[in-house]
DNA sequence: CTAGGGTGTTACCGGTCTGTAACTTTCAGA
DNA sequence: TCTGAAAGTTACAGACCGGTAACACCCTAG
């Protein structure tokens, strides 16, 4: 009941909307089909009848929460219209409250430590999907005039995924603590170069 | 057989040795008891023998695993006595050294995403091994002579992480490619304040 | 009113999981 | 050679897993 998602939404959405919230929570391998449609108020032959597998589940889910997170690039532009320096220290603020307290983590990143055979289908999802959240970064630092916006861009990420996964092993006060202090200094001497 | 551990030592020896590689390899939740034993060349019972729970050698691997690792500080020491900032140096290159193509990461990061029960025993311990490793971290850059030892050793710590979850999910062409770069900049610049 | 697709219900399959019981075998040390 | 502890063997319990079959129901579009 705790992870219960009531609203009166057609099947499909709630076991997706469930889906989410549950594999987030508790992990791909530690949520059963039954867990997830008796949360989301219905049944198991529901769905097998709108989704193949849990693999299949697995990679709507991915692709449901990219897609939702995705909404923030646009978010950035209707904040600072045409100031991409300002869009940067946005993303900066924006990715330090994902990593509040309870925090689990990037979704994509935690299933991708999870299911470790490599032929897995959600692999390649999980690759696709963060190539694109890549290249959406760099594109941002390189039209807010930085040199290197590649490099920038890739160790702000690196960064934000060192963050979120320490988060979940240190806990909120351990070197995570410190980001948005490490990227903004590392924004600035990019901007210095 | 691809994990056969086939060496006649004692049977509790086999078996942590074959859990490290095998949760390694394939996750916590991806392996059993059954497939760990049988790899170590023994039997369930005898594993039960030697470990209270699945859960005690989880934390069994994860203490062998980081006993392991701290070793390096002592080779660091060795090939570079006193010379704390080549220290530094070898750090990063042996840190570079665990982003090969094939990586799976850190075993207690990877437990901590995996292990998702915020009660999971393994939970203080994962915590306890990585602020120790954060603490000889902050200490080889505090001696190394860095003004801001422990904002850089965090960062370096945020860096690591992220590149070899990174790893996983957008594989060893990804953000993680850049690492050594990344690391080595940081440290000048920090050497230079 | 009726037809039919979407949904709910129940039961089941075969497999895997952690953990235990009871018993036999091996083997090193006295 | 005898003894006793460690290790191996077999079988099992009880739970959970992903996935399917067969059937009853509801509810809306015609």
């Amino acid at each position: 009941m705790t992870d219960g998602v009531a609203e009166r939404s057609r099947p499909r959405d709630r076991i997706l909307e469930t889906a989410q919230d549950m594999f987030h929570k508790h992990g791909i391998k530690g949520v059963g089909v039954d867990a997830i449609t008796e949360a989301a108020g219905t049944n198991k032959m529901t769905l097998y009848r709108h989704f193949e597998s849990k693999d299949d589940l697995i990679i709507e889910c991915l692709r449901a929460t990219a897609a939702k997170a995705s909404r923030i690039w646009d978010e950035f532009e209707a904040e600072h219209p045409g100031d991409k320096l300002a869009q940067l220290h946005a993303w900066v603020r924006k990715a330090s409250e994902l990593l509040s307290a309870d925090s689990r983590g990037c979704d994509m990143a935690n299933a991708a430590v999870e299911l470790t055979e490599t032929d897995h289908p959600a692999r390649r999802v999980i690759k696709e999907l963060k190539e694109a959240q890549r290249e959406k970064l760099v594109a941002l630092c390189r039209d807010a005039g930085i040199g290197q916006a590649e490099l920038l861009a890739d160790t702000l990420s690196l960064l934000l995924e060192g963050a979120r996964v320490s988060m979940q092993s240190v806990g909120a006060e351990g070197p995570s603590a410190q980001f948005v202090r490490m990227a903004e200094s590392l924004i600035a001497s990019f901007r210095a170069r």
